[in-house]
This record gives structure tokens, sequence and C-alpha cells, in this order.
DNA sequence: CCAGTATACGGAGTCATTCTCCGTTTAGCA
DNA sequence: TGCTAAACGGAGAATGACTCCGTATACTGG
């Protein structure tokens, strides 16, 4: 890639960050670009879409997940406490930014959408953790990992849209963590 | 009201239900006064924002809402049948149109929204029915009907959004439902 | 029945946003 | 240093929300 390509892919991305982080996932790709100091041409060839956008914007993301993942399932906490401590984190990643919980979730197993690769991880960082406590017998064993995260999601988006609180969140988490335990 | 006012509300929202079935909730309302031969200016007048045209056409669920769950407070199949036939015919009717269950599990909760009182129809009649089984002692007394018609809200919104078929929302309903149960 | 007026109409027009097209510029190479 | 593929960027088309205001008309009181 040549060189001032490579500059300006990195400025938006940057950009788009800032912008995301201020106006929600919705934001006008338009001011991304004006922000970053480059036309929207530019935008749109380097992003053709906006989730090509919010995929080179998430990049950032899949460590944490992956280390909250890793501390859930090597806690030794109790179950309902541990879920409750890796959904929570779940949540709180994909609703960052404002409308984030609806974009992931809705993306989330359909394998055509650019941001496919991140929900995968986000899935299989789920299946880890539902994985140990399966093996303990402790949840249930008839749901997979994808449904969960679409319940979760559900939970995420419905806190996003309405603007809910944390202790509210939880609470919703709450009740489907005890779907999910024994049986 | 005048009479030529009140055919064109008629026919806007006779026009709205129609285009609302083919394009969902999000369709564009000036295409609606289109097809209803009426000026943006007109729809805009009767309707100041797409909440209260939505509103109005709403007005004929109300009936079937409060029917499901007279049908769920007398029926004596187990909890777990009865929720879920329930639940079930909470969310078909919330996703009859696509981005229904988003307008309306956002908007369930906030005094402010035009259309909130059509939600305080779905969260009293899901509170009837939660009361029933609260009474009982078989469901937990800890979650209020605001909070269940939210986590159910959310499936819906993720099963709206993702495309998923009925089988996939039984399921997740399922999970949300043994979550209700007990304790 | 008719005139006067409040009410309602409707569409042209503005604003916001997405997205494209294409003439211009420039990085990097030979 | 000159050539060319790559990249730029902004004008503008397309879509949709929403307003403004000149025009038309349903009602009412005489």
């Amino acid at each position: 890639m040549r060189a001032d390509a490579q500059k300006n892919h990195d400025k938006i991305v940057a950009t788009a960050i800032e912008v995301f982080t201020e106006k929600g996932m919705d934001a006008p790709l338009d001011e991304i670009a004006t922000r970053a100091d480059v036309g929207p041409g530019t935008l749109y060839r380097h992003f053709p879409t906006r989730e090509d956008l919010i995929d080179a914007v998430i990049k950032s993301w899949v460590l944490q997940i992956e280390t909250a993942a890793d501390d859930a399932v090597a806690s030794d906490a109790p179950v309902r406490e541990v879920l409750l401590r890796w959904f929570s984190a779940y949540v709180a990643r994909i609703s960052r930014n404002k409308g984030g919980p609806a974009k992931f979730t809705s993306a989330m197993g359909n394998s055509h959408s650019p941001i496919f690769s991140k929900c995968e991880v986000l899935r299989l960082a789920n299946e880890r953790v539902l994985d140990r406590f399966r093996h303990d017998g402790v949840i249930r064993a008839d749901v997979d990992s994808l449904e969960v995260c679409r319940i979760i999601g559900g939970v995420a988006v419905v806190a996003d849209q309405a603007g809910l609180d944390e202790a509210a969140t939880v609470s919703m988490l709450g009740v489907v963590i005890d779907g999910l335990l024994r049986t």
C-alpha cells in the first residue's frame, strides 16, 4: 500500500474511534471524513461500508474480550458470579458506543457481514466460558454459544436503546443466568 | 374535526398499515403520503412524528393482546407452557412489522414517548399474567413486569434484526422462562 | 343561500446523510 | 527525472425527514 494511503487509512480509523465515541456508531461518515481531513471518496474507498470501518475500529477490543473470558474460565468464584461478571464485561464491551449492541448482535451468525469475524471472536470467547461450566454440569447443555450471545445481546440492545443504567442491565442478566443454570 | 381532515386522517392510517406491512416500520413517511394521495405537509400535520403515526396504527392490536393475556391467566396448562405461549404471542405481536420490536421495546417505560400508552397496555397485560404465577409462587417475585417486557423485547429485537425464525425465538424464550421460574 | 373565516391542503423547497463519479494529484519506480 | 498506477477529494446525485406558506374549502352565522 502506498504510504499516503496508509496514512489516510490510519487517520480515518483514529478519527472514527473519536467520532463513534462522541456520537455513537451511527454517526455521519462524512463527518469522520471531514474531521480526518480527507474527502468522502477517500473514506469510502478505504471502507466501502460502515461496517468495514467498524471492523477496523474494533481491532483493539479483541484482546480485552479474550482476557475477560480467560478470567472467567480461570476463576473459582461461584458460577453465578463468574457468569455475571463475564456477561457484564461482554455487554460493556459491545455497548461502549451507542448503537454498538445492535450492530454486533444482528451481525452475529451472519457470515456475510463485514464484522462477522469479530462477532466470531465474541462467540468463541463465550463458548470457552460456557464450555467450562457445561463440563462441570452446572449449566444446561442444550443451548449453544450463539444463542446465548443473542440473548445477552438482546439485553444489551434494549439497555442501549432505552438508555438504561448498569443496575438494570445486571438485573436482566441475572434472569438470563438463572435460565442457563441447572437442567 | 372537519370532514375532509377526518377522511385524510383515516386514509393515511390505512395506507400506513399497508406500507408498514410491506416495508417495515421504518418505511419512508413520504411514500405513505404519496400513496395516500396527500401532501407530506398533511401527513405531518396529522402525525408530527413517526411514533404518532405508529400509535394510530397500533389501535387494532390492543384487543388481541388483552385476549392472549386472558387466555394465559385462565389456562390450566403447565406454567412453562402457558408462559411460552404468552411470550410467543407477545413477540409475534410486536414483531408483526419489521422494526417493530425495537420501536416498542425502546419506548417501554419512557413516559414521554407518543406510544407510551400502548406500551403500557403490553406491560399491564404481562403484569396480569405474571401476577397469576407469582401468586402461585411458581415464578420469582423480584423481577417486575417492565423488566420482563424488556428481556422478552430484547429477544424480539434480535430475532427481528437478525431475521431469525420462530424456532430460534422459542428456544431463546425457553431460557428466559427458566430464568423466571422458581426462586 | 351566500359570504367570511378558520381550518386544512399540498407541494415546492431545505436540510441531513449516504454514496459515486471523475478530473487532478502524487508516490514510487525505472 | 519522467512516467504511470494508485490515490485523492469534492461536486453532486439520490434518498428521506420535515417545514413553510400560498391556495382551497368546509362550516357557520346572517
